[in-house]
DNA sequence: TAGTGTTTTTGATAAATGTCAAAGGAAAAG
DNA sequence: CTTTTCCTTTGACATTTATCAAAAACACTA
């Protein structure tokens, strides 16, 4: 008799770094759910708690924030990775935070509560949570030194070199902002190779 | 009869948001020392791995490195909380943080290695790491925001609100560099108040 | 193809911050 | 108490980046 297993690539990304029981992948398949969308798409709109965590298995999305009138990217996040509202997830509180998706992209929901269940009764899904926290924040502690001791130029280039494609599927007034600087300036810096 | 535990901070810090079984409790306890240790001592020398965790019971941690011939600090690391430098603990290479004292300090060690092992064995202690992960990330998305749109002097004034007795303890070439300017900047700023 | 809206570039100028050098001040050592 | 060292402030100037306005390039639609 054949077991036929959709090859979900959820399991392919943390797989290689987390063994996850195949008791543990079916619970996570329960309260994960697949949906597709178009571009444009908001996943959390302003004001509203982040109340899932979501795996792009297809596209790009888009977390942002508007401060003193301007819009501000605080991370793109494209095939095979997560993302959440960090601090409205942890702390369950509202944030200004929102998330878009600049391509029609397939993503997969998880409520963090189903999530918090699966952690108390599956160690290996625990262990997967401190896995792609863990990544975030070494993530993080990359773009931290950049922003804390990096010119405007250093840091795109940095980025041309690590995420070329992003380069080529966002716009440039998107990128700047993620980059800590204005539009005008990102295109000087552009300009003068 | 009686049964004798010593206060450790440790679990006063964590306990209100991990529940530590005490068998957990004394494996975590056996793999951990307890250090004093002098002012200007360094737990992470440059070209060093960090191969612990670390839990400042009292005293003043700071992480730096150097780039450019300049000394960055990353990170201030005070009471109850904890420090290691994270690249190098997760991917296990080297990196070019060291991590030094300011002040005479009390500092609770756990070797990497072994906290892998009770990660295996004690759920509760998987989670615990899950949990100080994601409050250090929770934490780094708020340097993150301040470092990528905020003036010079928000930010002194945000780390003056929420950290002033930081500024007490700390000098001010190693504040600047946190805050991502010169010494020079930040006196200006303090004197145009 | 012309027309409309969006994105990117360019220009002129202002503001913020860095750099280099030196002078004060405070703290530690003799 | 004096000397030495380290930390902080101040000054003059250079550089980087932001701001505001407009032009140019591009993409989509009728």
């Amino acid at each position: 008799m054949f077991k036929t297993e959709k090859k979900v690539s959820f399991f392919d990304t943390i797989s290689p770094f987390v063994k996850i029981s195949p008791k543990s992948r079916s619970a996570l398949l329960s309260v994960m759910q697949k949906d597709h969308y178009p571009k444009g798409h908001v996943l959390v709109p302003l004001g509203g708690i982040c109340r899932h965590v979501y795996y792009i298995e297809k596209g790009l999305s888009r977390t942002f924030y508007i401060k003193d009138g301007k819009d501000i990217t605080e991370k793109f996040c494209t095939e095979n990775s997560f993302t959440c509202s960090m601090p409205a997830s942890i702390v369950n509180v509202p944030d200004n935070r929102q998330i878009e998706l600049l391509e029609p992209s397939i993503i997969w929901s998880m409520p963090y509560t189903e999530l918090e269940k699966l952690y108390d009764d599956y160690h290996d899904i625990e262990r997967m949570g401190r896995f792609v926290v863990t990544n975030e924040l070494v993530h993080m502690h990359q773009r931290l030194s950049d922003l804390q001791f990096r010119s405007a130029e250093e840091r795109y280039n940095n980025l041309l070199q690590k995420n070329p494609d992003l380069l080529q599927r966002v716009s440039l007034g998107l990128i700047s902002s993620y980059l800590g600087i204005t539009q005008e300036t990102l295109s000087r810096i552009r300009s003068r190779v």
